[in-house]
DNA sequence: TTTTAATTGTTATGTTATAACATATCGCGC
DNA sequence: GCGCGATATGTTATAACATAACAATTAAAA
């Protein structure tokens, strides 16, 4: 990770800080390195796959407290769980609620969170004609991305 | 189950004989049974749900049998994986490929197949504006379905 | 009829997720 | 500082979902 990018994290992980200050609830050791695993990796992580990475820091974690983290993180809106790939990937716009759209490569994995008028406008419809009132579970998209379709 | 349902389930197995015949593959009485159950039931199921259903007619059974005759049948379009639920749905329109778009309850768990030509339009979009190229996996849309939002 | 491919059986194991209860830590009123 | 309740984490067990590897059987082609 180059310069740039760690300043990203930092820049984003005391993004989160103030957010649950201002949620009053705890932004603890454990859940700040766990969060900024995931600002690490642009592709979503498995709880055994943080669960793993933790335990570099927390030698004696269990899965159990991974999975109670990310209950977390999800309630505050840090992160989005992916369910399609059993995953949990972070959020980009923690601070307005909304309903999360991901770009998933089946390639390198990678997660992008976009935000596009015409698939937002399309869950409107689709409440309308449908009489469906979806909620804010993210939409998880398939394909390839652009790096992955160029490649040899 | 009353009648009307019951002879569609009979006109949909009779369809999905005649698409495996095209295709030159064969629909075993336990490939037969395994979609049969997942056409009478509206809601997605699970292989190890699938697998007990399937234990009244075929007591001797094993869930890797279960997943093979899941992925034969996901193969010929005559199913989708739900990925977000870990379960499987039958197909409504098995004889052409499509982008499956999947309305979702999170209450009765039903789940509607439907074909919304925005969704389809915001899926161009997106590739398009983020160069991203979708696969034909399932879209998940999430929420309450109508019969759900108007009960007590 | 032989031999080849497809299907199904069998056992074992890997992966994802939660339940239930114990212990520790923090913040607050006193 | 002390006791108390709330929050957070530790610990163990197990449920639920999925695949690997190899054996046996059946169907179809040569």
């Amino acid at each position: 990770m180059n310069a740039e990018q760690s300043q990203d994290v930092q820049f984003r992980l005391t993004k989160a800080e103030k957010l649950c200050q201002s949620y009053r609830v705890k932004l603890t050791p454990l859940r700040k390195t766990l969060l900024q695993l995931l600002y690490e990796n642009k592709a979503p992580l498995t709880a055994y796959e943080l669960l793993r990475l933790l335990r570099k820091f927390y030698p004696k974690i269990e899965a159990m407290s991974v999975y109670r983290i990310l209950s977390f993180l999800e309630k505050y809106h840090l992160i989005h769980r992916v369910l399609s790939c059993h995953a949990y990937a972070a959020c980009n716009i923690p601070e307005h609620q909304h309903h999360p759209q991901l770009l998933l490569c089946e390639k390198c994995n990678h997660s992008e969170e976009i935000e596009t008028e015409s698939l937002k406008q399309a869950m409107d419809d689709i409440s309308t004609k449908y009489a469906f009132f979806a909620s804010k579970k993210p939409i998880e998209i398939f394909g390839i991305c652009q790096a992955c379709a160029i490649k040899p």
